[in-house]
DNA sequence: ATGAAAGCGCTAACAC
DNA sequence: GTGTTAGCGCTTTCAT
């Protein structure tokens, strides 16, 4: 089994310095073209493939984007994962992907990527982003982007969903149905993608003077069986909802398989309406309405201003943040003529 | 802004050799145990993290696994990523993952991964991997785990679903319903998923000394708008099936949109099956039966062999095949009592 | 246009 | 138990 081919072979073959291949392979400073086409050839015919560790210890460049989840699972994940790898892709970079495994470890998760140089910048999607993790951020030699996080976070980059102007018109939407009695299953306490739906929520009750029943409002952790059980807490109570806003659409399901078991059936007896326009939510009959999430928009811009921030095309030290606007779905859950089946 | 710390620094504030400091960190060789704590604490003090380029770089180890996967959609491809991610994890390595955007990259990405070392080891999803590619992952000096390939490669390491098996199951499950004229929307060609279930399909019909009609054969593409049109083909013909197996549960689902359309019920009509077991589903009216794919079963020990090669506990020259089985998914698309709703 | 040589940060012989 | 030193494979001044 032959050695690895390193630099130095190449040289030695061609008859010149290590230099001199270094800025032909990299077309970093001047080479005799014939020199050039000698090494190059050379290179090609040996499967000369540099180190890109040894590279990576003298530039300082990794090539390598990090990418940190809350979790690795839903289809919603993987589109992130999806678009950002075709970005990382298309510009020969390599792509990290890592899940906090827990909240303490998005810190250690965050040290690992950045502090030791293993990636040039990093994703990082956390709707949960506390103190300790933003100010690492801040204090981030290499450009961090943050998703969904609290964009009340000083000296960041951030993107996020605009979950305020959805709650709001999908509320809206619902109100002007007539409903009087609309109940929110709001998501976890702390995250602040379910915070700012719930702003939306109550803003557009608001709006319309309508009342908040706080007995109306209850908590999932946005799955299936959190959204099952609020249903059932909600139908069990005395002041019944004549509709229902699912914080988002796994709950929503959820409310789905709660509803045919208590046959109460949607939307003649219930509306229920969903966020974040799940493929899932297509297949539920009445097809689900709920508020689009254009989830490849983010990572999209997500990914393109962390390139830029590396190339220095942007001044990483900028903050900055966008908010990207979200598209109403109809479907039939919400007692509007559904078109789609 | 500080300079970046290193090796030298904590040896130069510990009053040691930068060799000390590298045994005390690793718990390589002996330190005495008042050095090392003195050692550990400016480490600690510091936040010292060695540069894993520079670590590489010496070690040959970079204690990180490559994943490849077909595409980056769908929760299947996620729960692969899921479970080896966890894996990866808890032995404290790395994961980079890379979709093979086209056949021909397969063979690119396989040899940036491996060939420059960038990784310890890869996880190669390619069910469609052709004589290159196998070629090269008997060549790797890297270890390479296959998924769900041609279990006839030679000389390589793998691990597939056993979809013979899963696809024998469910036809004859159909065949002893009482179908005669049994459909199947197949998976696309050249992929080996694909020709195992249509193998399973057609075995299940010969014991049964059932006609396999090529009319009643179509091809499609794993999708959920092949299934439809394949649907439509197979009702606009003659011999109209009564029932269908579809390849995967995604065809399925086009099977089930283009029943609503055609008013054709299921399973009254016809009936039908499908292969994966999804998310989706079980959301469909009726569930659908369909073949159970246990994919973190395959992740998990694609990953932990994997690992154990890496380690040179398992010799990576061996090759090794293992097909782990499939199981029935009973809903009510087959003519069964649903029993889950 | 090319080469010599320093150095990136770390590990691992080998010496003491 | 600890230090010296030679790399690992590459890029990049600085000479020439």
């Amino acid at each position: 089994m032959h050695t690895t081919i390193n630099i130095r072979e190449i040289a030695r073959r061609a008859g010149v310095s290590t230099a001199t291949v270094s800025r032909a392979l990299n077309n970093t400073g001047p080479v005799r073209e014939k020199t050039r086409q000698r090494i190059l050839a050379i290179a090609q015919e040996l499967d000369y493939r540099p180190n890109p560790m040894a590279r990576s210890l003298t530039t300082k460049q990794t090539n390598t984007i990090g990418l940190i989840l809350p979790e690795l699972v839903d289809e919603f994940f993987m589109d992130i994962i999806h678009t950002i790898d075709e970005e990382v892709y298309h510009t020969n970079r390599f792509l990290m992907v890592a899940s906090s495994h827990s909240q303490r470890n998005v810190v250690e998760t965050l040290l690992d990527f950045m502090g030791s140089g293993r990636v040039d910048g990093v994703i990082l999607m956390a709707p949960q982003v506390n103190i300790e993790v933003a100010k690492l951020v801040r204090r981030s030699k290499r450009p961090v982007v943050l998703l969904n996080s609290k964009n009340n976070q000083q000296q960041t980059v951030s993107f996020s969903i605009n979950n305020f102007q959805g709650a709001f018109s999908i509320t809206e939407h619902l109100i002007k149905h007539g409903y009087q009695r609309i109940a929110m299953i709001q998501g976890p306490d702390g995250n602040c993608d379910a915070e700012e739906r719930f702003r939306g929520f109550s803003e557009a009750l608001a709006k319309h003077k309508l009342p908040l029943h706080s007995s109306l409002i209850v908590t999932g952790q946005f799955n299936e069986e959190s959204g099952y059980y609020a249903f059932n807490r909600l139908m069990s109570q005395n002041l019944q909802p004549d509709a229902v806003f699912a914080a988002n659409d796994m709950m929503a399901i959820g409310v789905y398989k709660a509803a045919q078991q208590l046959s109460v059936r949607i939307p003649q007896d219930v509306a229920v309406v969903g966020f974040d326009n799940i493929y899932a939510s297509q297949l539920l009959n009445p097809r689900l309405t709920t508020v689009h999430v254009p989830i490849d928009e983010l990572g999209m811009k997500a990914i393109r201003y962390l390139l830029r921030m590396i190339s220095r095309e942007i001044d990483p030290a900028q903050s900055y943040h966008e908010a990207i606007s979200t598209g109403l779905i109809i479907g039939g859950s919400c007692g509007c003529q559904d078109l789609s089946r």
